[in-house]
Parts: C-alpha cells; structure tokens; sequence
DNA sequence: AGCACGCCGACT
DNA sequence: GTCGGCGTGCTC
C-alpha cells in the first residue's frame, strides 16, 4: 500500500452476510485508519456507520465501483484487536451477517454515530497532599473532598458530587484533571475473610495452576458449597496482578446481592452491563470498561463483547444457563465464545455450576478440560435429602397430594418455610366446556390460552395474546367451563384455604411483573415474613433461602417425555437448583417431587441427588444418538403466515443440502417445528447433523449463498442456528 | 432489512 | 388519465 490510498473493508450494519470496501474519506490521513474505528459510509440511498475490519489494496468490485466513506468518527480503535477477530470468527461461525454481529457488540449510542464518553477524573496533586488534614479550615466541602482523594490516590470519577468544591481544588493548584484512567493497585480486603474450608482451598490451588495463561477450568461445586468464595478469591487474586476480570452471568443471575458482595468484597471500580440499562448508562459502563477504569466487569451474554485491554480472567457462572445463547439475531454462545476470547487473549477461563451442561461435563470428564469440584456444602451442612413421593392413585387437590400438604404442615409447625415449585404460571393451563368439549386455544398460536383467574383473562403465554373469560361456552352456548390443571396463581389460593392466614408470597413473572416487586418478595423470605413461597423457575436461580426447610417439586412429570433431548437435563438442572435452596443454613432441608413416574431412572438418580451419575448416563445416550456433545446440528427454521412457503422452501433446501453430500452430514426435514404455528405464523424446521462441526460448516459455506439465492427465500422469514439449544 | 424501480387494477 | 398494489433487484 505504499503511497496510493488503501481500500477500507468496513463491516456495515445490513443483513447481508459480506463486507464492504470503501476509499478512505477525503482529508483523512491513513495513519488514521486503524481497524477498529467508526467510519460514516454512504450505502445504498442512505448513510450508515461501519467499523473497519481491514485494510487492504484490493477490492473484488472494480476501482470505480468503490465510493468514498464520508467521514472517520474515532481517531483511536473503538475495537480492539481481539473483538475484531472475535466477532469476525463469530460472525463466520454463527452465519450471521457480520455488520449485525458488528452491531450487537457496540452500545446503540455508539452504532449511532456518538463518540466515546472521555471519562475524567479528579486527581490529587502534591500540593493537595501537603496540606494538614484540617486545611482548607473555612472550606469544609473541600476539606471532605480532598480527604476523599487522599484516600483514594487512584481518583475520583467526574462529574462527581461536590463539583464546585473539586473546581475549587483544580484552581487552588490542589487537585488537577486528568484523562489517564487511575491504575491504582485495587484495595481488596484481606482481613474478616471466611476460612476457607480444605475443599476449597483445594479447588483454588487447582484455578491458579491456570494462571496467566488460557487453560479451561469447570468448577463443579454443589449448590452451598461455597462456589462463589472460590469465585472471588480468584478473582482479588488476579485484581490484585493489575489484571481485568469479566464475569458473565444468567439473565436473572444479576442481582443486587451480588453486585453488592462484589463491590464489598472486592472494591475495585466496576462496570455492570445488562439489557435493563438506559442507552447512556450502557455507554458509560461500556467506554469504562473499555478505558481501563473499571476493573472488574460483571454482565449478561452480551457483556462478553466489551473490550478489556488488562483482561487477566474470565469466569461464568451458572455455564450451564439457556440464557448464555441468544435465540434470535446473532445467535451465539456466550459460553463458547468466552472460550473463543480466553484463547484469544491467553486467559484463563473458569466455567462455574452446580448443574454442569452436558458440553462441559463431557470435556471435564474427558480431561480436555480441568474439573475443579465441590462435593460438600459449606459450613457443614447436610445436603437436602431427596424423596419421591408416588402420587399415582392419590387424589389430588390442586395438583397437591395429602401426604405433601401433611408433611408441609408439620414444617410449618416447626418453624419453617416450605417452597413450593411450579414450572406454570396462571391460574389453570386448561379452559374447557364440559358440556361440548370447546376449550380455550390460541387463535395465532398452536397452544391453550392459561386462564389468568384475578386478573380476570386468558392469556396465551406463547404470544402475549389476552382475552376476556367466557362466562358462558362460544361453540355450544353451555354455562359449566371447567378450569383444568393448575398453575401457581391456583397454587397460592390452594394453599390459601389449607393454611388460612399463614403469610405466602409468590414469584413468577405475573406476581413480580412491577419493578421492585421482585425485591419485596425475596425481602419478605429472607425475613421469614412469608412462611410459604410459591414459584416458577425464577426461584431456581440465584436466591438463596436460608430458612427454607422444605422444597416441594409439585409436578416433576412435565419434563420427562419432553420433544426436546434436552428435556431431561433441563429437568435434571431446574430441579437440582431448586432443591439446592433449601437447608443452607444449620437447618437440615428436605426436598419432595410429587411423580407419577417414581421407577424411571432419571427420577431415581434425581433422588440420589448425584448429577454426575445422571450426567454420565445422559452422555452415554447422547453418544448413541451422536447428539451434541457428541454429533453436532445446525437447525434451519423458516415461517411464513401460510404453510406452503415456508415448507417449500425448507423443501427447496433440504434438497440442496442432500445434493451436495457432504461428509457424513445427515439431513433431516423439513418438519413442522413443535409449535408448528405461533403468532399467527407457520414454522418448519430443516436439521443438519454431523459428526464433526467442520463438515457441517463445510456445508453451511456451501449451501448459504445458494439458499440466499432462492426465489423461495423472498417469500419466508428464515434464520441459521448454529449449535440450538431449544429446539423451537 | 430498506428502498428503489416497474408494470397492471379501481378511482377523482 | 394516475394513485398505488407488491414482485424483483441492489446495497462497496
């Protein structure tokens, strides 16, 4: 590129799966063009902003064709080199348009065209540093804040409180402005720590063998095992180095304990990002992370694209949540691209759940990676004794057998709280005629509307879809709708006439669905307020219930003949997690799950609350089947609002992918998917299986650009999931 | 995805 | 006569 001008290939937000080349805008030096920064770009009628990927000095399209991008919105990297070949990989691996892929990692205010905050802060000098601490004797706001900065050398972010004081300082000589991110050795307590317990401090002598270079460590450590001390000794170890730390967790694994026992434990300046954050907030905590300033970066799956320039440790925690892969979009995997980005970077990257995904487990047994376990809860306490309890041919009330509600009352009596668990929101699944047989259903969706009984309507939990109840049938005009099965709504009221007056909360995202609900419900737990608790899966996850003594799985059933093969993990996990609330505390905790199905071997492994046991029968069948982690799929979907096209064109698809053969890639499809019509639109699904990821990406180069090409293409709405992990 | 162009029906 | 329906093509 010696002299002449380079070409600029930019990764510009469209759904077109390629670059595009641009010349250098007018009057920009190409010192400046650094891959990494914004460029204003002309496409199409309109302008866009792309980031550049790459220089280089020849273009596929003809010289002429190229158009000169308008203007250079960074004059340093946005992206560093390691995002940059990050989300290129990503892009290529997920088949996703990598412009978008692009857009995902960037906040919205900086895919729009903002610049990057300069954060500043407030710094003491020497000046400052040599007065008493009485000075300045009249000025008590600036005696405070130069006292802050003398605790604090590292300085304080700005704008900060006491502004006019600190403006006060900067003219006195006694503090200056500085744009240079503090790099202060972080303060982290040393004293008033928890011993550790031998199993622990075995588990962290075994993280740091990974230090200060990639290696894959899956802590394995039951629920109550102390899992997260394990996390942040780790963690103030590698602060300590001068490193940054990114954390990742579930959705809902982001709470305000957490991040309060982070700020506390580790007190180091800290950026959270997750989905509820308003555009500037996401922006602030993104461009600290990025400058160096926040050293500890804690987020969901999308915080894994921030760039860290001191990344010394990646650690996720719960690895075995949906919630790690994006279902639509861009669908990656947070936790394998973490892998991705450790290697990248040669980080260490901890793997952390009581409930291991079968992925990871596979590798940890394999010894590819380093298992690290718990086996034991802390503080001694005894692991939650699991018991089946045979409803079969026990009447039922509400879902709820005799011998459960006894055995509820005596801990009731005793002092403690019982939990009881129902993966159903609503009042009742079913509303049916008992005259005619009618009963309630979707009229976009293939699925039964849930009568929502306070709220005096029946929704349909697949597309938002809400309608009055019926007082009388609409086919056969009959009086006598009976409400079937029961949700936790029915639950509460259930427990309401068995137990009158004993305080209950529930927790599902009907009851929680008010901002600070949430809060109020798990604070009148924690206070042993609410003696019952009621809830969905949102129990399961990152609450801890001290004084919860017994857990009651209420239909342990629903997950055992599931579509999906990953049913039985998912049952296997959620079960676990919820029975892992229980007995934290000196209390003893008792699990029961209500089944029909006592003799069926998952049950029973369940019951011996050994998930490795569970783990290693789930892998033999998944190698018969060479399902992953052994056989590896890719699942086309496409839907249309008639049947005809969507099906047509997986038809179109599924013959060219047989025609190419390639491998041992087997082709299955196209089929209705489970749900063969939701919101109003019909959807199939087209399944590549394989052996190895490489011939079925083989395939995928292959066959994308001619399904792009179909004419049948235009007629449907069709997306790639690479690795799904529903099969919906 | 947007946004153009382009070629055939019911309207002031 | 033309307003506008959505099929087809293109984005460096």
């Amino acid at each position: 590129m010696s002299g002449s001008s380079p070409i600029l290939r930019l990764a510009v937000p469209a759904p077109l799966r390629r670059l595009f080349d641009y010349l250098p805008p007018a009057g920009v030096e190409t010192a400046l063009l650094r891959p990494g920064v914004r460029l204003r770009v002309p496409f199409g009628k309109s302008h866009r902003i792309g980031v550049l990927v790459a220089l280089t000095d020849r273009s596929a399209l003809e010289p002429a064709a190229l158009k000169p991008a308008l203007e250079l919105l960074d004059t340093v990297p946005l992206l560093p080199p390691d995002l940059i070949r990050l989300l290129t990989w990503a892009a290529d691996y997920y088949r996703h348009p990598v412009g978008e892929a692009f857009a995902t990692a960037l906040p919205v205010l900086l895919r729009q065209g903002r610049p990057l905050p300069r954060r500043r802060w407030l710094r003491i000098t020497r000046e400052g540093l040599s007065l008493e601490a009485g000075e300045p004797a009249r000025a008590p706001r600036q005696r405070e804040l130069l006292q802050r900065l003398r605790e604090g050398p590292e300085g304080l972010p700005l704008p900060a409180p006491l502004r006019d004081a600190g403006r006060a300082l900067v003219a006195r000589g006694w503090a200056e402005e500085t744009e240079i991110p503090p790099t202060a050795a972080p303060p982290t307590a040393r004293h008033g720590l928890p011993d550790l317990e031998p199993q622990q401090v075995a588990a962290l002598a075994a993280l740091r063998e990974e230090e200060g270079h990639f290696g894959i460590s899956l802590l394995f450590g039951v629920t109550g095992s102390g899992k997260t001390e394990v996390y942040l000794r780790r963690m103030a170890e590698v602060l300590e180095a001068g490193h940054q730390v990114l954390v990742l967790v579930p959705e809902i694994g982001l709470t305000p304990q957490l991040l309060r026992r982070l700020r506390r434990r580790l007190g180091v300046p800290m950026a959270v990002l997750h989905s509820g954050l308003a555009d500037g907030e996401r922006l602030r905590a993104w461009s600290d992370a990025a400058s160096g300033h926040a050293r500890l970066v804690v987020g969901t799956r999308s915080a894994l694209f921030t760039p860290l320039p001191e990344l010394g440790l990646v650690i996720l925690d719960e690895e075995h949540d949906p919630s790690f892969k994006q279902q639509e979009g861009f669908r990656y995997s947070a936790r394998d691209l973490a892998l991705v980005r450790a290697r990248e970077r040669d980080v260490p990257v901890i793997l952390g759940s009581a409930t291991p995904s079968m992925e990871s487990l596979h590798h940890a047994f394999g010894g590819r990676w380093r298992l690290v376990r718990l086996d034991r809860r802390a503080g001694g306490a005894c692991p939650p004794a699991i018991r089946l309890l045979d409803v079969r041919g026990l009447p039922l009330r509400e879902g709820l057998s005799e011998p459960l509600l006894t055995l509820a009352e005596r801990h009731l009596e005793e002092g403690g709280q019982v939990l009881f668990f129902l993966n159903r929101r609503g009042y009742a699944p079913v509303l049916l005629c008992h005259a005619c047989g009618w009963h309630a259903r979707c009229h976009r969706c293939d699925a039964r509307l849930t009568l929502h009984r306070t709220e005096g309507r029946l929704r349909c939990h697949h597309c938002g879809h809400a309608q009055p109840v019926p007082k009388l049938c609409p086919a056969c005009g009959g009086g006598d709708l009976l409400s079937l099965g029961a949700g936790t709504e029915r639950l509460e009221a259930a427990l309401e006439t068995r137990f009158p007056g004993v305080p209950r909360v529930r927790i599902d995202r009907d009851s929680t669905r008010r901002r600070e609900s949430l809060e109020r419900a798990l604070e009148a737990i924690r206070s042993g307020e609410a003696r019952l608790l009621v809830g969905t899966q949102m129990v399961a996850k990152g609450h801890h219930f001290p004084d919860v003594s017994l857990v009651a799985v209420v239909d342990a059933d629903q997950g055992l003949f599931s579509a999906d093969f990953r049913g039985p993990e998912r049952m296997a996990q959620t079960i676990l997690q919820v029975a892992g609330r229980a007995g934290r505390a000196q209390r003893p905790g008792e699990v029961v799950i209500q089944t029909h199905h006592p003799e069926h071997p998952l049950m029973r492994l369940l019951q011996a609350g050994d998930y490795a046991a569970f783990a290693r029968q789930a892998l033999e069948e998944r190698e018969e089947a060479g399902l992953p982690p052994f056989g590896h799929l890719v699942l086309l979907r496409a839907e249309a609002t008639r049947e005809e096209p969507a099906k047509n064109f997986l038809q179109r698809v599924s013959g060219l992918a047989r025609e190419m053969s390639i491998g041992e890639v087997e082709v299955l499809g196209p089929v209705p998917a489970p749900m063969a019509r939701r919101r109003g639109r019909h959807r199939f699904q087209l399944l590549l299986q394989a052996g190895r990821r490489s011939s079925l990406q083989r395939m995928l180069g292959a066959l994308l650009p001619r399904v792009e090409q179909l004419p049948e293409a235009r007629r449907v709405r069709w997306s790639v999931d690479v690795d799904p992990q529903e099969m919906f």
